[in-house]
DNA sequence: CAGTATCCTATTAGATACTG
DNA sequence: CAGTATCTAATAGGATACTG
C-alpha cells in the first residue's frame, strides 16, 4: 500500500510497519505464492488472475525495495525474470501463516453479508 | 481499509481477507490498544495521537461491522462510549502479536531510509 | 516475456467546523 | 465527550496501448 512514508509514532508501531509492508491489495497473495518457491513474472500472473500487469509490477517493486523480494533478471531473449523471497522475506512465513489461519476461521464463521443486525443500538443505563 | 467488497478469489484468499479486516491505516494500532483492555473514545485518541477524530470513528465502525469490536454506549451526560474487543476480536491476539514481533525485527534491521543500493541492476548471464 | 506509459476513477485520509 | 458533516487532497488501483 506504499504507506511507507508518514510514520511518526517513531519506533513505536511495529504493527503498522508490518502492515505497511505487506498491506497492499495483492501483496499478501504475492508473498503467499513466493513462499512456495521462485516464480517468473508470468507464473505469478497466472496464480493471481485478477491482478493487472501494472499492479503486479508495482507491488513487486515495492516488495523488492522493502528487501523482501529478490528480482533476478536473466539476459536472455525472450526475457526471463524470476522472483523469489530474500532471507528476510522468508521470515514472513509465520506471519503469513497466522494471517491465513485466522482468515480461514473468520471466513468460515461469517456469512458473506450479515446485513448488519440493526445498526447503532447498544445502550446501557449509566452506572 | 474497507476493501471488503471485491474479493472474487472465492474462498481462496484468507490472507487477503484478514488484511481487509485489519489493514486500515490505523486498525492495527486500534486493535493493539484494545487488546490491552476496554477504552473510551478519548482514551484511544490519546494513545494514537496522530489519528483524526473522523478516522478513528470510521475505523471503529468498520471494526464493529466486522464483528471484532463492541461499542458500549452509556446513556449519560456527558456521553461515555467504551470500546472493547468481542470474543472474535480477541482471537486476533496471536495475529497482532505476530505482526508486532516481525515489525520490531524488521525495523531493527532496517535503517529508516536505505536510499536504494543503486536501483535496477541484478543481471545474470542466462543459463 | 516482462514490462512502461498514460489516462482515469475510486477509495482513503486530512482539515475544519458544528452538535446532541 | 463523542461524535457528524463538508470539502478537499492524496493515493491506490484499473484499463488500455505500446515496447525492448
Amino acid at each position: 500500500m506504499a504507506r511507507h512514508k508518514t510514520y511518526d509514532c517513531s519506533s513505536g508501531c511495529p504493527v503498522s510497519a508490518t502492515l505497511d509492508v505487506i498491506g497492499g491489495k495483492w501483496k499478501g497473495l504475492i508473498l503467499h505464492h513466493l513462499l512456495e518457491g521462485t516464480l517468473r513474472f508470468g507464473e505469478l500472473r497466472k496464480r493471481i488472475p485478477d491482478v493487472t500487469q501494472r499492479m503486479l509490477t508495482q507491488h513487486l517493486r515495492e516488495l523488492e525495495e522493502s528487501g523482501l523480494v529478490h528480482r533476478q533478471v536473466y539476459a536472455e531473449v525472450p526475457p526471463r525474470v524470476e522472483y523469489s523471497l530474500t532471507p528476510q522475506g522468508q521470515t514472513l512465513r509465520g506471519v503469513i501463516a497466522a494471517l491465513k489461519s485466522w482468515g480461514e476461521t473468520y471466513l468460515g464463521r461469517k456469512t458473506p453479508e450479515p446485513a448488519a443486525p440493526k445498526r447503532r443500538l447498544a445502550v446501557a443505563s449509566g452506572r
